[in-house]
DNA sequence: CATGAATGAGCATTCATTCAT
DNA sequence: TATGAATGAATGCTCATTCAT
């Protein structure tokens, strides 16, 4: 019988990976010490390994919960679409990008640009870290099944070019996100709207030499 | 006089920029130690104090080398053609994601692999160092005005649609690059020819029920 | 709760700055490494750093304790005097050159030979430490004031000569005590009763030649 | 048959020892490297190995130099002279704290700023360093004796109390040079005439209230 | 003789983790 | 449960010295 209630313990937890995410984010994974952790949490050195194995497993709960985080909208666009425009599942996809802060499965509310400085340093923690690698490539295949079945059911409904593959389309959109995602983190992204109505634009113009160059000198 | 040809001296630090890069892609860049790269080198662990002011000096010069590297083919391309198509620079950018090896300005040939696991690790590395941040945005930026003039080219030219934003566009299709990229070093992205065709289709079809105001699903 | 109580704390605390006096002593500052020290107690690599900041922190304590001990007993006795007389105070201040153990504020016993060595030590490390350097100066001058004003009240009281500067007094009286100190450290000095003695007579006896002449054979 | 003079040489060797001597007057003996002593002498960093059997053999030729410089004015004074007062022994062992070059014995000119600098720290490597110690004490007791010498003929004379122990005195004489010599590299000792004129005033003014059995305040 | 590249042992410091209290 | 003192292995870097050129 544990002697603190549940709800505490899963409070503790949650104040323990804030704490973290504030120092992944600050610091990175690997200039981040246990320490620092603990102190950011405001509680003792040797606290958090009541409520985490070690180190790694912090890093693996951060990392799993940046990447799905991340993917949240976009799938549930995807998932909640009979017959979804490509240029929607991207717009869909760039919520994230484009807000300042997003809310997690229990409830808590987390910056944006604290989520993506965590996700941007998962992409290298899965280089080698087995566990992270895992979870990371699960939460990718499940996004690219998602958005791959609405793709084939546009593809049946007509709002999805029939030669295109769902998968790869699936993948492009998948690299969309990820490459603006860093640029917002890393790159000074900051106005993704515009971005939008761009990409709208390609998709839906013809590409071919129309000769009409009305040049607005940018 | 022992004094060690500029040759020699060159290839030496090559041969220690090689093993550094083989070491990163395989442990990353904080895992692992200078005398490991020095033993990956064959040399003593003091020799590359010689040729490198320290650790950040080599994390630095791998970096940069490899975002350079990254970006040479789709910029070669922006900078030789007059009016381009979108669906080629994309092409062309994807080339580095699609071979096994490339060349180097010193004419030395890197692994795809390597450096993609080196570009991965560098987006991380540049969220909290000066240096390693400042080349790789200069890197950047230079290869988003070199695209976005060559996108006006062809705005003037008609081969772009005319009321996109060319820095937009070229933030779009550095994200693309970026994100596929990416997936070939973390999610298992194999065949990109498939993925070249599929995005020429997506943006030379237009998408049958004309964009009508989709509610992004915040 | 294992917090450790105050006195523990500060006996450890001590307990390192003994070991360190040992190392110091008998190898020097520069010869001795933290791990030597950590060792002399009887304790791990990285506890030291729980009680100092640094290698840099335990030499400043170190040097500004030896410097204060030294000049302790002629501090006591040009402030608890009136009228001194010069050769009372060199013999005060010969005090630490004669014993073999102090006894510091905390109530530590420190050898007077280890004591020593680590002034001589200390002379050096304050010519390009400045930390210590700054300690250092500002015991020099607290003692040498304490001492200029004893002299100006024994000039007052005709105990001592009515035309010499007190604070170059207080210079030659430091002076005597640093040097004999060096002595003792270094160049064999044993016997410092016999030395006090001699310095009694030569400030006792007119140095114009008296012709008395009974030269005894040392 | 050496390939160059040994004019030359002997030239070579001088232009390293003044190197060292300005690194180790800036530096201390232990935070200049050997490189530090080549390039500041502007040679190779092997060439140094040709002149020195290593870095200890340029310390000790320092030390020995020093201590032989700093003591050469009262050694003459104290061999050249008959019946000399105490006092003027002093004035004269003073003469290398009040000036600011010294000539070696093969005429080069030394700045006493650093002289005093190496001596100071030529006590602390005396403590550790064997062959230093052996050549610092063989310095010191031959200035002892001197001195003393010269004390036992002034005894003779009557210039000196007849019941001083010379050998004590002499001690004593050294002390104050040490001492002194000290507080202008360490504790802003600048003017030393008024300082002789002090000593002499000390040595010559019979204080008046006879000694009484002072009570050192142990 | 001179050069300076190379060696490799040594050191200050940090940090994940444990465990006595 | 919570604390925080202690551990001890690991790391980036320096430097006296050697020796091929």
């Amino acid at each position: 019988m544990p002697r603190i209630t549940p709800e505490r313990r899963e409070a503790r937890r949650a104040q323990i990976m804030a704490a973290a995410r504030r120092c992944f984010a600050r610091d990175g994974f690997h200039q981040t010490s246990m320490p620092d952790i603990a102190a950011e949490a405001g509680i003792s050195a040797g606290a958090p390994y009541r409520y985490f194995a070690g180190k790694d497993e912090i890093i693996l709960a951060i990392t799993a919960d940046a990447f799905r985080l991340v993917f949240a909208p976009m799938e549930l666009l995807a998932a909640a679409t009979d017959a979804p425009l490509v240029a929607d599942l991207i717009t869909a996809s760039l919520d994230v990008v484009g807000t300042e802060t997003v809310t997690d499965a229990a409830g808590h509310t987390v910056p944006v640009d604290e989520l993506l400085r965590c996700v941007v340093q998962t992409w290298s923690e899965l280089l080698r870290n087995d566990a992270v690698h895992t979870r990371a490539a699960e939460g990718f295949e499940g996004t690219r099944r998602t958005l791959a079945d609405a793709l084939r059911r546009g593809r049946g409904a007509g709002t999805v070019p029939a030669t295109v593959d769902p998968d790869n389309v699936a993948r492009v959109l998948i690299a969309l996100l990820h490459g603006l995602l860093l640029q917002r983190a890393a790159f000074g992204l900051v106005d993704t709207t515009a971005l939008h109505n761009d990409i709208r634009t390609l998709l839906q113009a013809p590409q071919h030499p129309i000769a009409t160059a009305a040049p607005s000198a940018s």
